[in-house]
RNA sequence: GGGCGCAUAGCUCAGUUGGCUAGAGCAUCUCGUUUACACCGAGAGGGUCGGGGGUUCAAGUCCCUCUGCGCCCA
C-alpha cells in the first residue's frame, strides 16, 4: 500500500480534459513523432495524411480516418519501424473560393470589387485560420503526425513540385490545350472535371417541337428536354434504320426563331421511337434528334462525325448570349438574348406554342448533372481548357499495371502488359473489392480537364499569344489543326517549353511553359541561365500573356506523396533531405471510397510517371463512411458534421478513438445517432430536426432547452448555415452521442485497474531475478497465456486492417480477463506475494503498450505510474524500458507462454464458476456468504489444478468429496456430466426455482442430443464430414447425455 | 442503365475458407455499495439471421429471385 514516489495519487474517475493537454505537451516537447530521415537500417513505415480542405473544421469522418492512421502509425512505431506520418492541408480551390466569396458577400463586397490580388490575400487569411484549427484538432485527437513537417498544397515546396510536374508533362506532350465541351458551372463560372459532376434525378418534361421542312412539304418533330438550346441547333438527326430516313435525309429544315436552314442527317446514335419499350429514352423518343454541338456532349460527337457548325448561344453565366460564337442571330432570335436558361426555356416553349409548332409536352424524369460545389445544373459549354492526357498508356496504363493481378480482371485491350519493373502489380486494396472500383474507373477514363476559372490555386504557368499564320515559328504544314506541336525556339534554349497549334484557318496559338526558378537554373546550364522573372518579362514584352486560370486542386494533391517529401529538388529544402528515398513509396493510404477516382488514381499515375514507376503507396485502405442518425453522410457541405472537439469535450479523445476504431468493420458504414448537450443544464437530448434547403435532415438552428422551455440555444448546423449565431442568451449547443460511452467507460476501467494495482503493490521492492511462471499459481500462468494470445491476435488484426477486431480483442482481454477475473482472483493473495505483484505490474505494463495505439492519452498518463510500480520481471515477457510510452517498444511474449492447455483448464473452471454464480443468484445468496461444495473426483481435480480460483470467484468456503454428503439441504448443479451439490445457501431453498432450472436444462440437453444423434445417424454426414468433426460430435453427444442423466437424477431427488 | 454494399436481439453492430448450443455493447428486468471502478459487480430474459426458392450430409454463411435501403460510376 505504498504511494508511487513523486507521482500524485490517481483520482477515482479519469478526467481526460485535465490529462490530455499535459500529455500532448509532453509529446511535443520530446519531439517523439519526428521522423529521422537520416540513413539507418531500420525498416520504415510511412503515411501521408489525406490533406483536409481548409474550407472548414474537421468532422467525425475525418476523426475516423485520422484515428485509423494514427493507430497504424503508433502500432508500427512501437514495432520498431522508423515511422513518418506526414501532415498537411489542401487549398481546395473551388470550395475555399466559394466560402470566402460568401463571407465577402456578407461584408457587402465581392471578389470582383476587391480584385485578384486582394482576394488571394483574403483567402490566404482564411486558410491560415482554418489550417491552424485543423492542426489543433489533429493534435487534440492525439494524431502522432510529424508536425514539424506540416505542408500546405500551395506552400513553396508543393508549389515547386506543381510547377515542375506541369512543365515536364507539357514538355512530354501529356498536357494540351483544346477547345472542348466542358462541364461548366454557371454559378461559380468554372469548368469542372467529370467526377465533380453529380447526377440527380429531375422530374422535368419532354417537349416535342415541330421544325418545318424547307421545301414546305411538312415538318419533323424533335423531342428535347432542353428546348432553349434549339437556338444553337445545326442539324436534325435520324437513325438510318428509321423507315422515314430514306425520304428525309439530305433534305433541310428551317430552324424556327433562328431562321437557320439546317440539314437532316443520318446517325445511328439516334434512338428510334418505341412507345412499347421499357427504355424510357425509346418510349419518349420521336425519332428525330435536334443536334446542338455546342451544348451537348453527344451532339458534339455527332457534329464531329458530320462536320457540323458549332454555334455557342450561351454566355459563361448560362444566359442566352450572342457574344461567344453566335453570329447569325435573326431579329426574332435577338428577342431572347439576355434571358437566363430558365427564362429562355419558358419563352421559347411559349413561342412554339403561339406559332402552333409545339406538338406535345410530356412529363419526363431524367438525370441531370449538377455541380458538386454550387449544386447548379451543369452546362456543357464550349471553351478552351487545359487537359492532362491521362488516357495515354504512360498514365492510365501505368495505373492499371500497378494493380495486384489477383485482385482484378486481365488488363483491358490497348494497355501494355505488366513488367518486372518497379511498381507493377504491387498495389493492394483493402478491402479487396475496391480494387475493382479503381480498375473500372481507368477502364473508362477520359482526359482530365485541369483548368479552373478561379483565382485561388496554382496559376497555370503558361504564357501564350495568338498570331497570324504568317508569323508561325515553324512551317504551317507541320502543324495540325487543334494539335499542339513542339517548337525548337529561343524560348526552349532559355529553358522553357514551346508549343504551337492552329486554332483556325488564319491564326495560330503559341504557348510557352515556364518551369520554376529552381528547375530553370538546373536545365539551363552554367552562367547563361536566365532567371524566371527575366524570362517572364521577355515573354510579356513579346506579346505573351499568362493564362489567368488555375489548376484543378487534385493536380497538386496528385503530387502529395512526392511534393511533401521535397520532390523534385529536396536538396533545396533542408527538412526534406532524404525523405523521398526513405519513405516513398509510403506504406498505406487510408481514405474514403469516393476518393479512389478523384485522388488515388492520380497519385498512382503521377508518382509512377515521375519516379520511374515507383508507387506512391503499397496499400490502399478504404474506410467506412460516417453517417448521422438519419443515414446521411456526414459532410461539411450538408452541415450535419459533428466536430470531434465536441466529443473530446464530453467523452475525451481516447473514448472517441476507441469507439471509432471499434466501429470500423470491413463492410458496414458507421451510423452515429447524434444528441445535443444543453449548455444551460448540461443534459443530453435529442434535438428538433428540420429539412435543410438541400434536402438533408439537420438539427434546427434554434433549439429549446429540455429542462427549461424558456431557455434556448443554437445548433452547429444553424451556425454553419449562417442563419443564427451564438450569443449569451442563446449559446451554441455541443453535439454528442451516447455511442462514445463505450469508450469512456473502457478508459475509466483501465484507469481503475491501474489504481488497484498501484494500491496493492509494494513499490519499494524490485525482484532482480526474472520470475519463472512455472513456479507461480495457476492464475498467474493463465493471465500470461491470455496476454500472449491477445498480443498475437492484435498483431494479426493490424496486419489485415481489422480495426474492430483490434478494439474488441483489447476490450475482451482487459475488461473481462484482467479486471473481472484476474484482479478478483488475486485479491486475497496479492498483498503478501511480491512475485504476484511483479506479475501483475508486468501484465499491466504490457496492457498499456498494446492499448496505446488506440488510446494514447490515458495510457501515456498511466505509464509513469506503472513503470515505477513494476517490481520485477517475468521471464518470457519482454518489456523494454522507455521514458515515454509513445516511444516504447511493443511487448514481446514467448510463444511458449501461449499455452492452450492452460487456457482450456481455465475455461472449464470458468464454466463451473458461472454455474455456481447462477445458483447463488437463483437462491438469493448474498455476495459475502460463503458456500460449500460436494464435488465428484474429476471436479476436485479441476479445482486443485486451477489453484483455488473457483473458490475465490464463486465464494466457496469449503469443498468436500461428494461421498461425504449425507442429508444437508443442497442445491444440485450439473457439471461435465456429474452432479455437484451446493450447500450452505440459505436455511430454506427455493425448490421450485431449482426444478425450473433443471427442467430447462433437461429440455436443452434433450434438444441437443436429438440434434447430435440425427447428425450421427446420417450416413452422408459420416461419409463427407471431416473425421475430427465427427469425433467431436460423438464426444459432444456423450457429454450431453451425461449432463442429461445427471440433471434427471438431480430432478428426481427433488421431487 | 452498370457496379459495389447492407438488411442478424428493442437499438448499434460482430459472425475468416459452409461445420459445436448464432455473439458483443447499449437498453430492459432481478440482486448487490466487500476500501480499483455505479463511467461498477453478479445474474436473467430477449433472435423462425428481410421474404421465397435452390445447391449440400450440413446454409446466417454459397447460388437464384423478390422487397427495402445506402454508396459509386454512366
Amino acid at each position: 500500500m505504498t504511494q508511487v514516489k513523486g507521482l500524485p495519487e490517481l483520482p477515482p474517475i479519469y478526467n481526460p480534459s485535465e490529462t490530455e493537454p499535459v500529455v500532448s505537451a509532453t509529446w511535443d516537447q520530446q519531439n517523439v513523432f519526428h521522423a529521422d530521415a537520416s540513413e539507418s537500417e531500420d525498416p520504415t513505415y510511412s503515411i501521408v495524411i489525406p490533406p483536409p480542405n481548409v474550407t472548414a473544421a474537421l468532422h467525425l469522418g475525418h476523426a475516423l480516418n485520422n484515428t485509423l492512421q494514427d493507430v497504424l502509425a503508433r502500432f508500427h512505431r512501437m514495432r520498431g519501424k522508423s515511422t513518418l506520418w506526414m501532415p498537411g492541408t489542401d487549398h481546395a480551390g473551388i470550395a475555399t473560393q466559394t466560402v470566402v466569396e460568401k463571407r465577402l458577400l456578407t461584408q457587402g463586397t465581392s471578389r470582383l470589387e476587391i480584385g485578384r490580388e486582394e482576394f488571394v490575400k483574403v483567402t490566404q487569411e482564411w486558410k491560415d485560420e482554418y489550417e491552424q484549427i485543423i492542426i489543433n484538432q489533429l493534435i487534440s485527437m492525439g494524431a502522432s503526425c510529424d508536425f514539424d513537417r506540416t505542408r500546405f498544397t500551395m506552400d513553396e515546396m508543393c508549389a515547386t513540385a506543381v510547377r515542375h510536374a506541369f512543365f515536364i508533362l507539357f514538355q512530354d506532350g501529356l498536357i494540351y490545350r483544346g477547345k472542348r465541351l466542358v462541364n461548366w458551372d454557371p454559378v461559380t463560372r468554372t469548368a469542372l472535371a467529370d467526377d465533380e459532376v453529380e447526377m440527380e434525378e429531375i422530374e422535368g418534361h419532354m417537349w416535342y417541337l415541330r421544325y418545318p421542312l424547307e421545301d414546305g412539304s411538312g415538318h419533323v418533330v424533335v423531342a428535347t428536354t432542353r428546348p432553349e438550346t434549339m437556338l444553337g441547333d445545326t442539324a436534325v438527326a435520324i437513325n438510318p434504320k428509321d423507315p422515314r430516313a430514306d425520304a428525309l435525309v439530305g433534305k433541310k429544315v428551317i430552324l424556327p426563331i433562328a431562321d437557320r436552314v439546317i440539314p437532316i442527317i443520318a446517325d445511328d446514335y439516334v434512338i428510334m421511337e418505341d412507345e412499347e419499350s421499357d427504355d424510357p429514352k425509346a418510349k419518349f423518343a420521336s425519332g428525330f434528334l435536334k443536334v446542338t454541338p455546342a451544348h451537348d456532349p453527344n451532339d458534339w460527337d455527332i457534329g464531329l462525325r458530320h462536320g457540323l457548325n458549332v454555334i455557342n448561344i450561351l454566355g459563361p453565366d448560362g444566359s442566352i448570349s450572342e457574344e461567344y460564337g453566335w453570329d447569325d442571330a435573326s431579329p426574332t432570335a435577338k428577342q431572347f438574348v439576355g434571358l437566363s436558361r430558365d427564362e429562355a426555356r419558358v419563352a421559347i416553349v411559349d413561342w412554339f406554342d403561339e406559332h402552333d409548332l409545339l406538338a406535345e409536352v410530356r412529363e419526363y424524369t431524367h438525370s441531370v448533372g449538377h455541380s458538386y460545389r454550387s449544386h447548379a445544373p451543369i452546362e456543357p459549354w464550349l471553351s478552351d481548357q487545359w487537359y492532362v492526357a491521362v488516357t495515354d498508356d504512360r498514365l492510365r496504363g501505368s495505373a492499371l499495371r500497378a494493380q495486384r493481378p489477383d485482385q482484378v480482371p486481365d488488363l483491358p485491350d490497348g494497355v501494355s502488359e505488366r513488367s518486372s519493373s518497379s511498381g507493377d502489380g504491387e498495389l493492394t486494396f483493402y478491402p479487396n473489392r475496391y480494387a475493382r472500383t479503381y480498375y473500372s474507373w481507368h477502364d473508362g477514363i477520359r482526359d482530365w480537364c485541369i483548368s479552373r476559372q478561379l483565382w485561388w490555386g496554382h496559376q497555370i504557368p503558361v504564357w501564350s499569344r495568338i498570331s497570324d499564320t504568317a508569323n508561325s515559328p515553324i512551317p504551317l504544314n507541320e502543324i495540325d489543326l487543334d494539335q499542339a506541336t513542339p517548337v525548337k525556339s529561343n524560348w526552349v534554349s532559355l529553358g522553357a517549353a514551346h508549343m504551337v497549334r492552329r486554332i483556325n484557318e488564319s491564326e495560330i496559338e503559341e504557348a510557352v511553359c515556364v518551369p520554376p526558378e529552381t528547375t530553370l537554373q538546373r536545365v539551363s546550364k552554367g552562367d547563361s541561365a536566365i532567371s524566371e522573372t527575366d524570362l517572364i518579362d521577355m515573354l510579356e514584352k513579346d506579346g505573351f500573356t499568362r493564362d489567368p486560370d488555375v489548376l484543378d486542386t487534385w493536380f497538386s494533391s496528385a503530387l502529395w506523396p512526392m511534393s511533401t517529401m521535397g520532390w523534385p529538388w529536396p536538396e533545396d529544402f533542408p527538412e526534406a533531405v532524404g525523405l523521398l528515398e526513405k519513405y516513398n513509396p509510403t506504406s498505406v493510404l487510408s481514405t474514403a471510397r469516393e476518393i479512389i477516382t478523384l485522388w488515388v488514381s492520380r497519385m498512382v499515375m503521377f508518382n509512377r510517371y515521375f519516379l520511374d514507376g515507383q508507387l506512391p503507396f503499397l496499400d490502399v485502405f478504404i474506410h467506412a463512411m460516417v453517417q448521422d442518425g438519419h443515414g446521411q453522410k456526414m459532410s461539411k457541405s450538408l452541415g450535419n458534421g459533428v466536430d470531434p472537439r465536441d466529443i473530446i469535450f464530453t467523452h475525451g479523445a481516447d473514448a472517441m478513438r476507441f469507439t471509432l476504431v471499434q466501429m470500423t468493420t470491413d463492410t458496414q458504414d458507421v451510423r452515429m445517432p447524434v444528441e445535443m448537450i444543453c449548455p444551460h443544464s448540461g443534459e443530453a437530448f435529442t434535438p428538433e430536426f428540420v429539412t435543410s434547403p438541400s434536402g438533408a435532415i439537420v438539427a434546427a438552428p434554434e433549439q429549446v432547452s429540455p429542462t427549461d422551455p424558456s431557455k434556448k440555444m443554437v445548433s452547429a448546423y444553424g451556425v454553419a448555415a449562417g442563419s443564427v449565431s451564438p450569443s449569451e442568451q442563446m449559446p451554441l449547443a455541443r453535439n454528442s452521442s451516447g455511442k462514445f460511452d463505450l469508450g469512456r467507460n473502457f478508459a475509466n476501467k483501465l484507469w481503475n485497474a491501474t489504481r488497484f494495482a498501484l494500491k496493492r503493490t509494494d513499490h519499494t521492492l524490485f525482484i532482480e531475478n526474472p520470475i519463472d511462471l512455472s513456479t507461480r499459481p495457476f492464475a498467474d500462468q493463465w493471465i500470461a497465456a491470455r496476454l500472449a494470445q491477445t498480443i498475437s491476435k492484435l498483431e494479426q488484426a493490424m496486419e489485415n486492417y481489422q480495426f474492430n477486431v483490434y478494439a474488441d480483442t483489447l476490450y475482451d482481454f482487459i475488461w473481462h480477463d484482467v479486471c473481472d477475473r484476474y484482479l478478483e482472483i488475486i485479491k486475497p493473495s496479492i498483498d503478501k506475494d511480491p512475485e504476484q505483484q511483479a506479475v501483475l505490474t508486468c501484465v499491466l505494463d504490457a496492457v498499456l503498450r498494446v492499448m496505446h495505439p488506440v488510446c494514447p492519452f490515458i495510457t501515456e498518463a498511466l505509464w509513469p505510474h506503472v513503470t515505477q510500480a513494476r517490481c520485477g520481471k517475468v521471464s518470457g515477457i519482454q518489456l523494454e524500458d522507455s521514458e515515454l510510452l509513445a516511444a516504447a517498444d511493443w511487448p514481446v511474449v514467448d510463444e511458449i507462454l501461449n499455452s492452450s492447455e492452460t487456457l482450456e483448464l481455465f475455461d472449464r473452471s470458468a464454466v463451473l464458476v458461472n454455474l455456481i454464480r447462477s445458483v447463488r443468484a437463483e437462491q438469493n445468496v448474498g455476495p459475502r456468504q460463503q458456500i460449500m461444495l460436494y464435488v465428484p473426483e474429476r471436479a476436485q481435480e479441476l479445482l486443485s489444478d486451477t489453484g483455488g480460483l473457483v473458490e475465490v470467484l464463486a465464494g466457496i468456503g469449503e469443498i468436500k468429496p461428494i461421498s461425504d454428503y449425507s442429508d444437508e439441504i443442497t442445491s444440485p448443479l450439473t457439471f461435465e456430466g456429474s452432479e455437484i451439490l451446493v450447500a450452505g445457501l440459505l436455511d430454506s431453498v427455493d425448490l421450485q426455482a431449482q426444478r425450473d432450472r433443471l427442467t430447462k436444462l433437461i429440455d436443452e440437453k434433450t434438444k441437443q442430443i436429438e440434434g447430435f444423434e440425427s447428425r450421427l445417424a446420417n450416413p452422408g454426414y459420416l461419409n463427407n464430414a471431416k473425421a475430427e468433426l465427427v469425433d467431436e460430435t460423438r464426444s459432444l453427444l456423450e457429454k450431453a447425455n451425461a449432463d442429461l442423466l445427471a440433471a434427471q437424477a438431480s430432478l428426481e431427488k427433488l421431487e
